[in-house]
DNA sequence: TATGAATGAGATTTCATTCAT
DNA sequence: TATGAATGAAATCTCATTCAT
């Protein structure tokens, strides 16, 4: 299984979401949103939604509580602009790596990396988005939902088109497969806490080969 | 694979845990404990920790919030409580499984239903337990760490016994393996919201199937 | 100055109201009446009225919480038991010094010491009275007022004989050198937390010493 | 015995701390600080502290209750800076006092004043001080016995330094004649209460004599 | 763009008290 | 005589939000 290079370097630029930009861009309006909602991500992320208070995130970005509401309208709408963009960032990068040329399981396994490794490294607006996404209130959830769905499909669709390929086995259910491979990246999210043998990565390779060597087609011989 | 009956019947009578008790145990003392612990349970797990209130355990118990601080000391403990007997009442199941004579797979599709079952059919303790458990204060957080890792290692020592007896894979990381296994279980906690083709059951004898053919040792011939 | 030997053994056989008797008469109804207010001066005087629960008076004595409103109608009433008791106490004392034979030195030299020694000892209806009489209802407190008065008559008189005797100065206020006598004493509620030089007697009788050479008459020569 | 004019105007020009400012100073940040803790100190000093409630002090100010936290982080909080305030304040004014050039009468006279007046004119802090000061938590209430102590010190100075130019009778015990001449002025804490004869005024100068006579060396002759 | 001040609405927790047993 | 269970009323404190500047 190669690495799935042509997909090595995801589309958006940032290059898996650092949540804190290095730099400050050199200016331009609304500069400070960035910082602001990664700060939001991040709290989030960390104490849940309901746990965390405006003070938090204005103590991580360094303004005060009512400096924030020049941001956002409400902490509410806070969580959607985070959820809209963890989900978002992902849903570009599994589009290009799908759009690629490689095979099913070369794909899934780029795929579960682009998964896992934010997660795995604390990116903050993913996992706000995995957990905290319920408690936006109606509307909101179901706009998140919907582009939670897109992702989901994207993998249900690569899942399909190796099966239709030869390249994963026949009998399997594109959408349990597509839940169970998310299932095990999500999972990861709660790893770093634990004493794991090996690196993150490391992990993330076994992981991976598990999985693929799960659903991968018996091999004619 | 065969279904494992021997041990479809988990030891514990109360079958998966109902979270809310039919009818009062005829007297005793502090009788209802019981119904106020569920209450929480489902409470936290539907609106998590910080979102849930006193008062909403107070109206699922039919109580006033007052009367909660009869039994329990803070809501801290509540949750302290519930996690606890979330974890401890699978544990007791696994255990059982584990002890039992069949073979990994079997038993390892045993466990998998056990946790499965009561999480997508929205048992509050389970789910609280996953999700809202690192909400405790540091020194509850570790008790109750210590129990998970307890069930981990039931979990991983089915998976290792498989790989000796020559029934699973040789080259399984076990502990891999279990976060794997866990992780895809979890993943079920999610799905009673979203529309899936086929019952729950049938659905989770998918994920069983898929996860142990992705770890059984290959068929000789 | 002597030591006023008549009165050294003040009426009320208690000897200096100890607050928790040390064995419990044979029987008779209410018997715990005595137990339950004690408990409840001891913790009113350190605690404050209202810094007080009734449940700490309740540990005091051994009892559940409950169990105190069969021997008191109401918290409230509790401190005017417990007022009444203080006062009531040293009124007894008080009235058998000054119905003495001795001079007024002696005589006030002994009502100081009756003043001081149980509050120095810390006991506690004496300090409840002194502190906290004044979060007792209105009519409660009328009524121990009445009582606080009487006493403060009795050490007026006392005063305003020693004048008429030519042996106490004749240009006292009677009612202004009991304030200033009873002032000191009252002092004396708050030393037992400092580190004072000597023992309490030892203070109290140089404090007695002190008022008494500012107010006896010049000697004649 | 003179008056000792040259000390009776304390250095503090805000003369015996009116607690509440007659007008708002004109502007600058935290402009209502003074206001808010003047008005603490006097809902602490009438109702005591554990009688008192937040929203008594809100009603003072006419502020809402929440609007307080803006300007303590707790009611204990509120209650050391009232304290603090308190001693602080007197002891200004003692040092001033015992730093003058009278003799020692003249300056306790000077002293006892300074610490009645306030006290029977109602003035918040000290009393909240004086008797509400246990209450504060452990930490706290060390802070202000220190600065207590600090006051003591001053008095019983002034007393050894007249002992020593032999203005004082030489067989007094310095600590112990502090403490009768503050256990009187304390008293004077509860005079307002009482229908005394007399103004205030005219008492705590009887008061005065009264120690003053009784401490002074005897007149040679 | 940012802030100080304030507030309304609640959250948790405490506590005196009641009452059936 | 005592208690377990429950409750009403409040108390302290938190927090998202607003608004004038």
């Amino acid at each position: 299984m190669t690495d799935g290079n042509m997909i090595s370097r995801p589309r958006s630029g940032a290059a898996i979401e650092p949540d804190v930009p290095a730099r400050r861009p050199p200016a331009g309006p609304r500069r400070r949103t960035e910082e602001v909602l990664a700060a939001a991500a991040s709290v989030f992320a960390e104490l849940g939604f309901h746990g965390a208070t405006t003070q938090d995130i204005a103590d991580r970005v360094g303004m005060r509580q009512a400096s924030l509401y020049y941001y956002f309208v409400s902490k509410e709408a806070a969580l959607e602009q985070v959820c809209q963009r963890g989900i978002e960032h992902i849903i570009g990068d599994t589009e290009a790596i799908a759009a690629g040329t490689g095979g099913a399981t070369d794909k899934l396994a780029a795929i579960m990396r682009r998964h896992i490794e934010p997660l795995s490294e604390n990116s903050a607006s993913l996992r706000a988005f995995l957990h905290e996404r319920r408690f936006l209130p109606k509307d909101a959830r179901r706009r998140i939902a919907r582009l939670a769905r897109r992702y989901e499909r994207i993998v249900e669709n690569v899942v399909a088109a190796g099966m239709e390929a030869g390249e994963l086995r026949p009998d399997l259910n594109p959408t349990l497969t597509m839940d169970a491979v998310l299932g095990i990246c999500n999972a990861a999210a709660y790893w770093p806490g634990k004493e794991r043998v090996g690196s993150m990565r490391e992990i993330a390779d076994g992981l991976v080969r598990l999985v693929l060597d799960g659903i991968a087609a018996p091999k004619a011989h």
